[in-house]
DNA sequence: TTGGAATGTCAACAAGTCTGACGTAGTTTT
DNA sequence: AAAACTACGTCAGACTTGTTGACATTCCAA
C-alpha cells in the first residue's frame, strides 16, 4: 500500500506505524485472553464457554438468537457449548413465556461463581493495564477499539453498554 | 465515546467500565481480523497462514524457532502451516549458512504478493479506525495495548519494532 | 387449516490447536 | 572420537471450536 511519508499531522499513519498497531493488537489479545484460558485448563471448558458465560451474565434472560448474533457463530456451534453448560448446571434454559420457541438463558449459582472467577481474572489484567497507561490513554484506547468494530457489531456493543450502564 | 459520568480520575476503573473495555476488545478483534479472513475464504489458507506470512514478511530470514516463539504455537502446529506454504511456493526455506540445522524463511514473489493483499486489507481497516479516532487516541490505544501484553511477548514485540523501524 | 418462517437440536465433518514419540542432521562438550 | 545436546521435521492421536445439512417444534399469517 505504501502511504508514503505524508505530512506531519498524518505521519502516524505510515505503513510502519500501522503494522506496529496490527502487531500490538495481536500480541495484546493474547495477553488479554491468557488468564481465563489458563483458569479453564483441564476443566473441559474453553474460550467459547467463557464467552457464552460472559454475555449471559451480562444480559440475563437473553435468548439464543440474540446471543448468537453477539458471538458471531452458528447456532449449531453455540448449541454444543450451551448443551454442556446446561448439562453441568452452569446455565439454565427457560422456555419463553410469550414465544415458546425461544429459550431464555440464565446463569445458575454455580455458573455465576465460575463466571465471576473468569471475569475477575480478566478484569484484573485489564485494570492493571489501565493503571499503567492512565486515564487519557484509556479513553483513546476505547475510541480506537470502537472504530475498529464492524458497524453491525458496534450495534450489539452499544446495546450491551446501555443495558449494563 | 461518552465516558458518561466520570469526573474524578478513578471512576474509569469500575467493574462496569472494565467490562466494557473487555467487550470492546472482543468485538474490535473480530473487526480487525475479518478482512483477511474473508480474503482467504476458499483458498485453503486460514488465519494461521496469514500470521506466518505476516511475520516472515516482517523479518525475512527469521528461523523457525524464532517464529515459533512469536506465534506462541507448537512446532507441530506451525509445521503444518509452513509445509503447505512451502509446497505452494509462497515461502522459501533456506538452510542456515552459519548453522546448517537452522532453516531461514523468506517469502517468494508469489508469497509477497499474497501477504501484500492481506496486509493492505488489514492496514486499510486500521488506518480508517486511526483516522476516525485521531492521533491522541492512537497514542493511548498503543499504550494500553502494550500494557496488556504478557511481558515475554512484549520482548518479541519490541524486537520487531526495532527491526522494522 | 395449512404452509412458511423462526427457533433450537442432533449428527457429521474440517481446521487448527495440543501432547507425545521418534528420526535426522549438525553442533558442542568431554 | 564419542557422547550429549540442539534445530527441525514428521507421524499419530486427541480436543476445541468452527462449519453444513437435516430435522422437530412452534408460531403466525394467508
Amino acid at each position: 500500500m505504501s502511504e508514503g511519508q505524508v505530512g506531519d499531522s498524518l505521519l502516524f499513519l505510515t505503513d510502519e506505524q500501522l503494522r506496529q498497531g496490527i502487531e500490538a493488537m495481536f500480541f495484546a489479545y493474547r495477553g488479554f485472553t491468557a488468564g481465563p484460558d489458563h483458569l479453564l485448563e483441564g476443566t473441559g471448558y474453553g474460550r467459547a464457554h467463557h464467552r457464552a458465560l460472559h454475555f449471559i451474565a451480562r444480559a440475563p434472560g437473553m435468548n439464543v438468537n440474540r446471543l448468537l448474533a453477539i458471538l458471531g457463530v452458528t447456532k449449531q456451534s453455540l448449541n454444543r457449548v450451551l448443551r454442556t453448560l446446561i448439562a453441568d448446571e452452569m446455565v439454565e434454559s427457560r422456555v419463553g413465556r410469550a414465544d415458546k420457541r425461544e429459550r431464555h438463558l440464565y446463569l445458575t449459582e454455580k455458573g455465576a461463581a465460575l463466571e465471576g472467577q473468569l471475569s475477575d481474572a480478566q478484569r484484573k489484567w485489564m485494570r492493571d493495564a489501565y493503571r499503567k497507561a492512565g486515564p487519557d490513554a484509556v479513553a483513546g484506547f476505547r475510541q480506537v477499539l470502537e472504530a475498529l468494530m464492524d458497524s453491525d457489531i458496534r450495534k450489539s456493543y452499544n446495546a450491551l453498554r446501555e443495558a449494563g450502564a
